[in-house]
RNA sequence: GCGGGUGUGGCGGAAUGGUAGACGCCGGGGACUUAAAAUCCCCUGUCCUUUGGACGUGUGGGUUCGAGUCCCACCACCCGCACCA
């Protein structure tokens, strides 16, 4: 190999990709010995093109994938698409294309940017959502799902477009009007499948205790997610004859009650026969549900003229319709205690209901005035009868007891998670596969006829659900009675093609979803990484449908991922004009970018560098990953994605920070052209970094730190190329080809097929950790004066205290500033630092 | 409002309670060259009375021989949830 030859990106990026994929390098063993890893990248949206985002994300998976395997592990990293979805039904729309055409050929545009890339994947397990054979087995698990008792049908509501006769999901609806159409939404109530994700409510709180290896965040927004509430239900007893539940986490100030709030749709809202009530019940709907309304909506009430009995008091509390309260939680109906519940303290005030005071920082304080604010924190129980003097939890308890003995209520566990909605009324997604009989009624499609496919002869010009449209698809006849029935036009929330994809790829049996022992064999996916975005809905999904699957005791395993890591946003400076009122943006590409400034290439004059934002379309702050493989090569490109920042935080995209990496590559090229394999000589320091080097490297890649693995082979690089041949450095080198392999795998191959080798670097070993190189035979000593640093100086390693303290003494530096003050302590950390105390 | 996170040079960021600023980028100077590119070398937290010294990790306190790191209070920014009784 001569170093006057530039590493070219260009042709050895494509020459190693398809040797790796010829010697099929990647492909995945479920007979291997070797203990499994299987890493996994969250699969992409095939929306038409990679962005920079699913670079950053599959290059950190990609190391980690081929880590693993030169650790001595047989590694599963798949490849495939979510490729079910709105996008492909609007482009179908807009283009006149098919949603199915449209998906395809994304997929094969977005596979031949993956590919370039060099990832370490095994695509011979590749797939896709919207193949019959993924989405028929689909079918066959919601049918299972369905005997299992774990899919209904109940009326609900939705926001309809009526122009686009389309159901929209909450975020298409923009001031409550259809983000597409414009027209005005109306909320109607639709037949719709749900899964009872509550069943599992529990289960899903406490299994999150088991995952260590996810970081708290995402366990905290589940938790929070799942929300649940320990209290008690009880009713009332009303004016009006009727009773009244009330659902309530603080029954201890129940003797603080003094009044009884119901939703606005609540049935007794709903049941007082005046104009006033429901003017009022209308204005309640109206108020808007963003964030800077409900912050400063003012609590509002109507006095029903029914009144409760408290039961325990006997008082006739007023009960109100209140514009505070959900229908949605609890019982739709609350026990209002304004002294201890700030929503029912403001709306006390604005009526002047009394606010008693039931608990106290001690019983002395039982008449102690409020502070214009309710007390919600803890205390003793006053003002209570039988509950005075009580601590609020021991309260709790024996409130609940006494109204379990008058049978009036119960203790009581409410969760704020929901069954999870799962009707699409939506062409490009799974089949629900049922038939509606008007004998039989809801009848699952026998397994046999599986998968029921989506007709490929559809229109979507007209507005509306295209399965409801089409002239023949839903007839068929009903598998129960041979009538003519109907077809479920209804398709299946995309999340649900992502809640069991993980499973598919590590067994893909043609005549069922997976294969339990083969499954078994890859599960739990051992690192998972994805975005921050799907930390409630896809990974609460997938951790269901899991749970659900060993339920039915389909699957051993009860958690699908056990370390999951949420990866960083790539950012990028913006660059804009304002132009009259407007602000206009400019690409990176229209800009040549100084160190001081920003200039438009168009036109020579100077734009306005913004901040580093999320690289958006509207904010043309993009780079595109084809354009940087063209000019860089992947490796460089890939090097720019690991350098820098911590993979959890975002990383700013810049011209002079991928220039560097490129630099870098050819430079390491240059470093391995200096390979001398019969060089001699031993270099001692040189081989001590070296193994740290490795040691370090292996340490920051298990704990995906790859920006400090990356600080480290640069440090190392810098030591060899100073250093003159020698064995040590030699191996030096070889060592470093090794340690960039999963980071930069083509000039590494490149350098090992170079220096000889026979076989790929991506099959070789990682470099052994000889430990006794670990350790440094000298070390530099801080000697400090009263905590400052005044000398440093050199030691063996495990110098005495008493040597350390004489050596530090004798420092001209320090005795200078000593300055012949009495010393009064001398600390000594050996290896470390001394301290003298004066 | 509730919950969580983050604050360190011009920038991205390192740092088991023990030499703050590793490593990269930007910038400055130099070598090589007719010139440029590429490459290599040196400098690069601030300030001062510069072979030395003071200050310095959002702010103010505290613990400690020693604090970016631990504790208390506060400030700023970011993210999630949102009238959940």
């Amino acid at each position: 190999m001569s170093s006057d030859n530039r590493f070219d990106p260009a042709s050895a990026d494509a020459r190693w990709q398809n040797v790796w994929e010829q010697a099929q390098t990647f492909r995945a063993d479920s007979g291997s010995p070797k203990p499994k890893s299987y890493v996994l990248e969250m699969f992409p949206y095939p929306s038409g093109r990679i962005h920079i985002g699913h670079v950053r994300n599959y290059t950190m998976g990609d190391v980690l994938a081929r880590y693993k395997k030169a650790t001595g592990h047989e590694v599963l990293h798949p490849m495939g698409w979510d490729a079910f979805g709105m996008p492909a039904e609007n482009a179908a729309m807009e283009k006149g294309v098919h949603p199915g055409g449209w998906t395809r050929d994304n997929i094969e545009h977005m596979k031949a940017q993956l590919k370039r890339l060099g990832f370490a994947l095994d695509w011979s397990r590749e797939l896709a959502t919207c193949d019959q054979d993924y989405y028929g087995h689909e079918q066959a698990l919601f049918i299972d799902l369905f005997e299992a008792g774990l899919v209904y049908r109940k009326e609900s509501e939705v926001n309809w477009d009526p122009v686009d006769m389309t159901v929209l999901a909450n975020e298409q609806v923009i001031d409550g009007k259809g983000w597409r159409s414009g027209a005005e939404v109306e909320k109607r109530k639709l037949n719709q499948w749900f899964l009872k994700i509550t069943d599992f409510a529990e289960e899903l709180l406490d299994g999150l205790g088991g995952l260590e290896n996810w970081p708290d965040k995402v366990r905290l927004m589940q938790e929070n997610w799942i929300g649940k509430s320990q209290g008690l239900e009880f009713s009332f007893d009303l004016s009006n004859g009727d009773k009244l539940p009330v659902y309530t986490t603080r029954p201890d100030t129940i003797f603080g009650a003094s009044f009884v709030a119901v939703a606005a749709d609540h049935p007794v809202a709903r049941g007082i026969d005046s104009e006033e009530a429901r003017e009022f019940i209308a204005l309640c709907k109206k108020g808007g549900t963003t964030a800077a309304e409900l912050e400063t909506a003012e609590k509002l009430g109507f006095d029903t003229g029914i009144t409760a009995k408290h039961p325990f008091t006997g008082a006739d509390l007023p009960v109100y319709i209140a514009n505070f309260v959900l229908m949605d939680y609890g019982t739709g109906a609350i026990m209002a205690v304004p002294g201890h519940d700030q929503r029912d303290f403001e709306f006390a005030t604005k009526y002047g209901l009394p606010t008693p005071r039931v608990v106290a920082p001690s019983l002395d304080d039982a008449d102690k005035p409020f502070d214009g604010e309710a007390e919600a924190g803890e205390g003793v129980i006053v003002n209570s009868d039988f509950l005075d003097g009580m601590e609020v939890e021991e309260a709790k308890r024996a409130i609940i007891a006494r109204i379990e003995e008058q049978g009036r209520g119960a203790g009581k566990t409410v969760w704020r998670l929901r069954d999870w909605g799962v009707s699409r009324q939506r062409y490009w997604g799974t089949p629900i596969p049922f038939i509606h009989c008007k004998s039989c009624g809801v009848v699952p499609a026998p397994k046999e006829s599986l998968p029921i496919t989506l007709p490929e002869d559809v229109d979507f010009q007209t507005p509306g659900n295209p399965l409801l449209r089409h002239p023949t698809w839903k007839d068929v006849e009903c598998p129960k009675c041979g009538g003519k029935a109907e077809r479920e036009t209804d398709t299946l929330d995309t999340f649900i093609n992502s809640s069991w994809y993980f499973l598919r790829f590590a067994s893909q049996p043609a005549d069922k979803p997976f294969d339990a022992e083969e499954v078994a064999k890859w599960m739990p996916v051992e690192q998972y990484i994805g975005g921050i975005e799907h930390a409630i809905l896809h990974l609460l999904y997938a951790r269901f449908w899991t749970r659900a699957l060993a339920h039915m005791g389909q699957l051993e395993v009860k958690e699908p991922f056990a370390s999951l890591f949420t990866q960083g946003m790539v950012t990028h400076e913006t660059y804009s004009r304002k132009d009259g009122g407007k602000t206009v943006y400019f690409a990176p590409d229209e800009i040549s970018r100084e160190a001081e400034r920003a200039l438009l290439k168009d036109d020579g004059g100077e734009v306005d560098i913004g901040r580093v934002i999320k690289m958006s379309k509207s904010k043309k702050n993009v780079v595109d990953p084809d354009t940087i493989v063209d000019t860089y090569g992947a490796d460089a490109v890939r090097w720019f994605m690991l350098s820098d920042s911590p993979p959890e935080r975002d990383l700013p995209w810049s011209e002079a920070g991928i220039e560097g990496c490129s630099r870098f590559v050819h430079r390491l090229w240059r470093l391995f052209g200096s390979y001398d394999a019969n060089a001699a000589a031993e270099d001692k320091a040189l081989a001590r970094k070296t193994h740290q080097t490795i040691a370090a490297v292996a340490e920051d890649i298990e704990a995906l730190s790859f920006n400090k693995a990356v600080a480290r082979i640069y440090e190392l690089t810098g030591a060899v190329e100073k250093a003159p041949a020698s064995a040590s450095r030699s191996h030096a080198v070889r060592s470093l080809v090794q340690l960039v392999a999963p980071m930069m795998p083509h000039l590494a191959e490149e350098a090992w097929a170079a220096m000889g080798e026979t076989g790929l670097v991506s099959d070789a070993e990682w470099p052994k950790v000889d430990p006794a190189m670990l350790v440094e035979d000298e070390v530099t000593i801080a000697v400090q004066h009263k905590g400052k640093l005044r000398d440093t100086l050199t030691a063996p390693k495990g110098a005495s205290k008493e040597d350390l303290e004489a050596m530090a003494l004798a420092s001209e530096k320090v005795q200078r500033s000593l300055d012949g003050a009495e010393i009064r302590k001398v600390i000594v950390v050996p290896d470390r630092l001394v301290n003298i105390v004066t």
